[in-house]
DNA sequence: GACGTAGGTTCGTGATTCGAACCGACTCCG
DNA sequence: CGGAGTCGGTTCGAATCACGAACCTACGTC
């Protein structure tokens, strides 16, 4: 069983360049949640000023995040969630199962998750649409980076 | 279509207290590619000495990593994946898929995740096993921070 | 005994991040 | 009219963090 290989740095390289610090996954879960306006997050992440307005235009900056204007006289800005940004919640619901399943103070709540439609749980598996079968991380190649480095097996 | 709650910070939080720095994603990668001593993580990521011993100080006391020594006179260790440091793999797959389709500088490779043994292309989807469905960001709830606060719809 | 390797630690500097304070444009209240 | 409040920031000086360079230990090798 070879190990995953998750070549191609780079994606991850730039990915975690965005979004890779302490706050900005924090802003785009409650842009997420329907907050929208710059007073709500300060308050809501008690964040610092200076933090989010630098967070906030560099998210807008990379096209993660629309400023549009909700108001003229005064001039009132709010922040909405692109396309681009919609399609981080992938890695929100990883990183929420993950901290969630392992990092519970003592007896937290084992299943966050759960389809709005039936209340049941929801998963997030790997899944080739092609055998119509989930894989697991050593069930993973990557292209176009070549052959698996074939990491010794733990 | 109400938004998705994304509720419970605190999974999502204590996550990121751990992982959420520029270089632990990137290290807990490159053990997953197999590379498991110090020297050979440092070359690889081109990470100073001290950030990556803390780091790895770090992901051991956390429980992500083990610290196994390979061999004695003199003592040297080795890095491995714990089932919690093997788990976060779906952060990084989806970490990867964001930046790979988003952050391609100009016609990156599309596709880059692949099923080991049929060579087509790998989904994340979010599955409700007990619908048997696939479930978009906005079919989300969360349990049991309470009913979903409405965020108005964007 | 000089050099190489593996896995770190110590140290001083320079970049980030922080809270506190300030600013500008406008509205509301009296 | 004057003062307070709201919203969305910017500026500033202090504290924190990450960095490379250098050093250290323990061993093997030439």
């Amino acid at each position: 069983m070879a190990a995953p290989t998750f070549e191609h740095a780079g994606s991850i390289q730039w990915a975690l360049d965005l979004i890779g610090d302490r706050w900005t996954i924090l802003i785009v879960r409650a842009v997420f949640r329907g907050l929208h306006r710059f007073d709500d997050l300060r308050r809501d992440l008690t964040i610092s000023r200076p933090v989010l307005a630098d967070r906030l235009a560099r998210l807008v900056d990379c096209g993660v995040l629309e400023r549009r204007r909700y108001q003229q006289r005064p001039e009132r800005f709010e922040y909405r969630l692109t396309a681009m940004g919609i399609e981080l919640s992938p890695i929100l619901v990883a990183l929420m199962r993950w901290g969630d399943i392992w990092l519970s103070d003592d007896n937290g709540p084992e299943t966050v998750l759960i389809h709005g439609e039936c209340g049941h749980p929801l998963d997030q598996p790997l899944v080739c649409w092609t055998c119509n079968t989930t894989v697991s991380p050593f069930g993973i190649r990557s292209r176009p980076t070549g052959p698996d480095p074939t990491g010794d097996p733990s």
